[in-house]
RNA sequence: GGCCCCGUAGUUCAACGGAUAGAAUAAGAGUUUCCUAAACUUUAGAUACAGGUUCGAUUCCUGUCGGGGCUGCCA
């Protein structure tokens, strides 16, 4: 049982004394620090169901606590706050007891434990990878790490756009001027060779409407009837007729951008457990729009098209079907949520998509709610705000785009420049620099990704490139690293739980290591890292506060050497975890 | 037009309805015979505006202004 829960039993217990009637929830925080105390309870909620004065009544259950709880040693009373002051002792047994827990902090996997599926990514397979994807895989990633921590069983899943008329826009640019040319030939990623494919189609196909336009055709005429276009679409027509040739064509061109795939997730550090593709779940929510014609959710138009009418919950009309019988965006969507609660027994599936799609998932719920499934309830939209220029936003037409791969390049490059700056890591081999440099430029690239609040847009400018020092993720790495070397010094002092008196900076950080399990349950209950960022950040701040101010080896006494020692270790320990959770890697040295 | 999100120091970010709104960065001043100076200490600097709800509002409600998004038989 956590000290909070202790206290607010105990509180609890006090206050049905006094009254029999329902309480308010009880509120305990953190004490600030500029008040004397470590906990504090808020009295204001309860001097108006009990009306009473808060001086008179936090000095009662500060009393009562104080003699009948032994962790609270002392307390008093601010305004409406009531401060505990809690022993040494209770720090000092908690640190004994964890110090050898292996992953303290995360709860086990229990047996009831339901399944979230966690969708991220979602990658199209006619260009590689850009920052907002970078975004997106992180905060996918790390939401997923973090359920697991918080004790859920997790299901990492990407949903791979392979199929449609943007797909086959490079395919037919390769056969038209590919001339049987290899991403290894060309020497470059799989992806991006894609990638440069479709962007030569775009432009040949710019240059055909334009050409078009001046002949005398209308803007939308021109864009439609373009050469180019109709040739596109004729395969796509030819790859839903199941051709054989455009089958095998497509197969060829995708696998090389899955390859390139593959290493760019590497490299970031996220994995998934499994993979589905659009190709083959394309036409699964037809027969879902037949069902809901019968039921009567749908209605079919006079032109031939199936639309729900979700006017009752202040929306518009959706259509499901095409008049032409194929299927749009949310058909698939409907049919992939019924096969995942088909194939799993899932207690929860978050969609990990960008903002600019909340409107398509409110309506996406809402119309599987109407076709009757109980676990539409279960599902649940990760918004997260678009990462913009200082240009404005990113668009692969303007040209813009920030690559994946090329900003994985430039973190590790900066990361190199500053630390031969600084003289770092001269005691190490070229590899293993290397793999220094790797792991402090995408430890600065996640932790300024994911400290911000997912909700909220990210302005990256990419001329003052991502910083190295202050709140960022080196610093954490940093203090990580030197604590590691402290160890290394000094691993035989060995501390038993021997009592010590705790120096305020000591006091502090064990208050931090110990909400250290809170921060995991909070950051999973709202799908949010930016929690577990903020959580690693005051913990180091505190560290070092304690690091600077005490002189951890240089005190005559061996058992409070061997105390901070033990201290130092475990916020090690807890640092590691939480940049685990956020996909960053503490160095050993740095 | 309708709906949704966002407005906090010069800048980038914090703050379950709680105490004197915290950090970082940029600017000024310091700290290395001492466990890693990618650190630490210190000075100055902010809730867009107007109402309301209450013991208390950056947070909730209404309105105004500003930024963004959605409102496709695109994905």
């Amino acid at each position: 049982m956590s000290l909070s829960d202790v206290l607010c039993k105990a509180v609890i217990h006090f206050l049905r004394t006094q009254t029999q009637d329902e309480l308010p929830k009880l509120e305990f925080k953190p004490t600030q620090k500029a008040f004397a105390g470590d906990i504090t309870l808020v009295l204001f909620p309860l001097c108006k169901r009990l009306q009473a004065n808060p001086l008179a009544l936090g000095g009662e259950i500060g009393g009562f606590l104080k003699e009948r709880v032994a962790e609270v040693v002392d307390y008093n009373v601010v305004g409406g706050f009531l401060n505990l002051c809690i022993s040494d002792d209770y720090y000092l047994d908690w640190l004994h007891a964890v110090k050898g827990v292996k992953d303290f902090g995360r709860t086990a996997i229990g047996e009831s434990a339901g399944v979230t599926l966690v969708e991220y990514s979602s990658p199209n397979t006619n260009k590689p990878l850009h920052l907002g994807h970078i975004r997106n895989n992180l905060l996918g990633y790390s939401v997923a790490e973090i359920l697991k921590a918080a004790g859920h069983r997790v299901i990492k899943t990407q949903v791979i756009n392979d199929r449609g008329i943007h797909i086959c826009k490079p395919i037919l640019a390769w056969q038209k001027w590919g001339r049987g040319e290899t991403p290894a030939q060309a020497g470059v990623k799989g992806d991006h060779w894609v990638g440069a494919y479709y962007v030569r189609f775009d432009a040949a196909y710019r240059v055909q409407v334009a050409d078009l336009i001046a002949r005398g055709y209308g803007e939308s005429e021109a864009r439609s009837q373009a050469p180019l276009l109709r040739e596109a679409r004729e395969m796509l027509r030819k790859w839903e007729a199941g051709d054989a040739e455009t089958r095998a064509l497509w197969r060829e061109v995708n696998s090389s951008v899955y390859q390139g795939f593959s290493e760019t997730y590497t490299r970031l550090g996220v994995d998934f457990d499994e993979s589905q593709y659009e190709s083959d779940t394309y036409l699964l929510g037809k027969d879902l729009v037949a069902q809901g014609l019968e039921k009567g959710v749908f209605y079919k138009k006079s032109d031939g098209s199936v639309c729900c009418d979700l006017t009752d919950a202040g929306l518009d009309e959706k259509v499901v079907l095409r008049s032409d019988g194929t299927s749009v965006y949310i058909t698939q969507d409907l049919g992939t949520a019924v096969e995942r609660f088909k194939n799993h027994d899932l207690d929860r599936v978050i969609y990990t998509v960008g903002d600019e799609q909340d409107y398509h998932f409110k309506v996406l719920f809402l119309i599987l709610k109407k076709l009757g499934y109980p676990w539409a309830a279960k599902l649940r939209h990760l918004s997260y705000g678009m990462v913009d220029l200082p240009s404005g936003r990113m668009k692969s037409r303007v040209g813009n785009v920030v690559d994946a791969d090329e900003l994985m390049d430039e973190m590790h490059r900066t990361a190199r420049e500053k630390g031969v700056a600084l003289g770092k890591l001269q005691g190490c081999s070229d590899a293993e620099r290397e793999r220094l440099y790797e792991a402090i430029g995408m430890g600065a690239l996640k932790y300024h990704l994911l400290k911000v609040d997912p909700r909220k847009r990210i302005l990256f400018n990419p001329e003052e490139s991502i910083d190295f020092v202050g709140h960022t993720g080196p610093f954490l790495q940093y203090t990580h690293a030197r604590i590691q070397s402290l160890l290394r010094r000094t691993g035989k002092l060995k501390w038993q739980g021997e009592r010590v008196t705790l120096a305020p900076q000591e006091r502090d950080i064990l208050k931090h290591l110990e909400r250290f399990p809170q921060a995991i349950q909070l950051a999973a209950e709202q799908l949010n890292p930016a929690w577990i960022a903020h959580y690693s950040y005051d913990l180091v701040k505190s560290f070092n506060h304690f690091y600077q101010s005490t002189r951890i080896l240089n005190v005559g006494n061996a058992t409070l050497r061997a105390f901070r020692l033990q201290l130092a270790a475990q916020t090690a320990v807890v640092l590691a975890s939480a940049l685990r959770l956020l996909g960053i890697v503490a160095p050993e040295r740095m």
